[in-house]
RNA sequence: GGUUCCUUAGCCAAGUUGGUAAGGCAAUUGACUGCAACUCAAUGACCGUUGGUUCAAAUCCGACAGGAACCUCCA
């Protein structure tokens, strides 16, 4: 099996993937808060994950991808009381939302997609073990982790305490033992709640995803955890630091995070009013122009959105996309297909993305094959054999990054309005060419 | 204040372990074409500035300039 290599976060360097059992590959992403509509910002790691997924995939792993709903929080509460609904109404909105979102993105929905109003018997359970060996304490029906009780603490962000404490902002919660020590269980009155050993209250944001790791995962650890860059601290951080409170060893193996996105050279804020929903961009462009965009750019480093890029992503596809189409056309005619690919460009393209993800380098691969099938098509008599497979690979490379395979095929009376044209142009009847001509444009055909 | 990261042609962008820079878009020129479109070919970089290490640096080290993120909810 090849060789993925990834970078990993908390050591600061590429590493190979060895997953804890042989042939297969646990995944688990942060996902979204479902108070609103997903910003495009969330649509990145939606795009990264599924492309890593594909990859995993492709050379032959058995992949599982959780990444969780968080259908419990302020702002979803906010959302309800402002709406004069319930949570759940909310929840099952945006949820919904969010996965036409993904769909499309081409982004498959993840195998499991945990939600934390399922998992509050686990997230209580999983606090209470922490309080009982020490880790987290109760004050007031608030249950806070303590910081200080891992030595590691600061392992993924790459931060230490002291630092922390200096850079920390005059905490007005002086019932924290430390002001770095974060909530695993609030007490509450406003909004949905629950019954814990503590207090009528909700979990803290932090405790949910290891709680869920560690009942849908075994030993509480997974192959890969990814998110945000932004993530890191402090959420990532937390995470780490309760699995080692909880079992002693790192949630995951390979953490992941993926870049930020700007717009127009400028974060993506509220504040800024340059905020852009998915499904706004998606409608503007197509999912397939933005999911270009994305793949343009290496996963780790921030995206600039302006209009260019998406002005160069159309060009790029459009050019693709002829190409195939044309090669697709010239198969068809004389029945050409069949289901060869070019091993060598595949072998190359899939060493480009088992490099950390770098389809930058794939695709030059892909205009490799591009190219050739422009010239393998302009000859008079096609070598169908070669083309169909080029044909194939620039489809099978598409694929593997999330853009839709060429699949249009002609049917009998598109071929003979084909031929017609043809037979117009050797007539020299110029007139009825480019009448037939226009018609087959206008079927896409040409 | 602390912690990271970035700066490669008009634009986007790659560049594991140092050996004089992938690719794409746009542009110009040419070829092909009944006219177009498409396609093919050709044409571009003192790798932010400045010191240093080295036979050799975009790549390592230092300084400077500019930009960004995180340290608080955030993908």
């Amino acid at each position: 099996m090849m060789e993925i290599k990834l970078y990993d976060s908390k050591s600061k360097k590429i590493e190979v993937l060895k997953p804890t059992q042989e042939g297969k590959v646990s995944i688990y992403c942060c996902g979204p808060t479902v108070y609103n509509h997903a910003h495009i910002g969330n649509v990145r790691p939606m795009v990264v994950f599924d492309n890593l997924r594909r990859l995993l995939k492709a050379v032959g792993y058995d992949v599982l991808f959780v990444s969780n709903y968080t259908d419990v929080d302020d702002k979803i509460i906010n959302e309800a009381i402002k709406e004069s609904c319930s949570e759940s109404e909310i929840t099952t909105k945006y949820i919904a939302a969010y996965e036409n979102l993904r769909l499309s993105m081409n982004a498959p929905l993840p195998d499991i997609t945990p939600r934390v109003t399922q998992y509050m018997d686990k997230i209580i359970d999983f606090i209470n073990k922490l309080v009982l060996n020490g880790s987290a304490y109760v004050i007031d029906g608030d249950v806070y982790f303590k910081v200080s009780s891992v030595p590691t603490y600061g392992c993924i962000s790459n931060r230490n305490i002291q630092d922390l404490l200096v850079g920390a902002r005059i905490e007005e919660n002086a019932k924290k033992e430390n002001p770095l020590d974060f909530c695993l269980w609030k007490e509450t009155k406003v909004g949905i709640n629950w019954d814990s050993p503590w207090s009528k209250g909700r979990p803290g944001w932090h405790t949910e995803c290891v709680a869920m790791i560690n009942d849908i995962f075994a030993n509480t650890h997974v192959d890969i955890h990814g998110g945000g860059m932004d993530l890191k601290f402090p959420h990532h951080e937390n995470e780490e630091a309760q699995a080692y409170a909880y079992c002693s060893h790192s949630l995951a193996s390979i953490w992941m995070h993926n870049g930020m996105l700007n717009i127009n050279n400028e974060k993506m804020s509220k504040s800024l009013n340059n905020f852009i929903l998915g499904k706004d961009l998606v409608e503007k462009y197509g999912g397939q122009v933005v999911r270009w965009v994305m793949n343009s750019t290496h996963y780790r480093a921030p995206i600039n959105f302006t209009d260019e890029v998406f002005t160069t992503a159309i060009s790029e596809l459009n050019k693709i996309y002829t190409s195939l189409k044309q090669a697709s056309l010239k198969l068809d005619l004389i029945n050409g297909f069949n289901s060869e690919m070019d091993s060598s460009y595949i072998n190359k393209y899939l060493s480009c993305l088992a490099n950390d993800l770098n389809i930058s380098d794939g695709l030059t691969v892909l205009y490799d094959v591009i190219k050739e099938l422009n010239s393998s098509i302009r000859v008079r008599e096609i070598d169908a054999k070669r083309v169909s497979a080029l044909f194939n690979s620039a489809n099978y490379m598409l694929d593997l990054i999330g853009i839709n395979k060429y699949t249009k095929r002609l049917s009998d009376e598109e071929k003979s309005l084909y031929y017609s044209w043809n037979e117009a142009k050797s007539n020299k009847d110029f007139a009825k060419a480019d009448a037939l001509r226009q018609e087959l444009i206008s079927k896409g055909i040409l």
